[in-house]
DNA sequence: CATGAAATCAGTAATGATTCCTATTTTGAA
DNA sequence: TTCAAAATAGGAATCATTACTGATTTCATG
């Protein structure tokens, strides 16, 4: 049960923490093997599910059907291209506000939201 | 290309309409089959994603790994049970607002947005 | 009503993301 | 140093969904 320090969580972790653009655990696999040839998938995605539940990074479900990784675990929105299918972050200022308006007329416990934005990202709509 | 009519299709159809708990293909297909025990998975499956590339119907993904189907096509949104993985809808003011929000500070085209609230639904709330 | 091309179907195989299994290796407290 | 617990590699298994195929159904047209 105790947690046992591990190379290969460290190299998962800190490969994800270099990236901005919330990759799957395929994308995390091939890149991590770079640097440890070795590594199976099923460690990353055993590592990524375990960093996850630990609350040091974030798994994003984005209607894709593949889950995608995100080290920043700060409130924040992402953005998916429908072009592209990349996944990007949002700046943009918080909409928790819609907790309330959700729990105003509902009997159960609101306890969150999950939201995700989608359309054409800058990219694609330069290069179509 | 042009669509034909199909009892199959007819039927699943029907059935979505009388639900309000969005049922999975899988569900559809076990209660399809009460009227019409030679339908295939493969059918149900084909037909949900016809009737959702249409517009009669709504394809949820709600984060579970598994689509859910909504014959209303209005704008509403849905709440998920952490509990008991049920899906229902949620009678609140809409939260468009937030498109103007998230497009405030963003290069890309914003067209749209998908939320859903999670917790614990008041059936579970009740029989812990 | 008869016909035939296109759409749909049932049944089953294939896919793809993810999880599970097991023998072996690594970690770290005593 | 020791050794039980945790973690691993590699591969098999799972599960939702899609693709394939030969047979059936639909429906515009003659």
């Amino acid at each position: 049960m105790a947690l046992k320090y591990s190379r290969q969580r460290q190299i998962i972790s800190d490969f994800l923490m270099t990236r901005k653009d919330h990759p799957t655990a395929e994308v995390v696999y091939k890149n991590v093997r770079q640097e440890y040839p070795n590594i199976s998938l099923g460690t990353v995605y055993r590592n990524l599910t375990l960093l996850a539940d630990m609350g040091e990074i974030q798994r994003l479900r984005v209607g894709d059907g593949i889950d995608h990784f995100d080290a920043d675990t700060s409130e924040h929105y992402h953005f998916v291209c429908s072009k592209c299918g990349g996944v990007t972050d949002l700046k943009m200022e918080s909409i928790e506000e819609i907790l309330e308006t959700a729990r105003r007329d509902f009997a159960g416990e609101i306890q969150g939201h999950v939201t995700y934005f989608y359309g054409i990202c800058d990219h694609c709509k330069m290069n179509p």
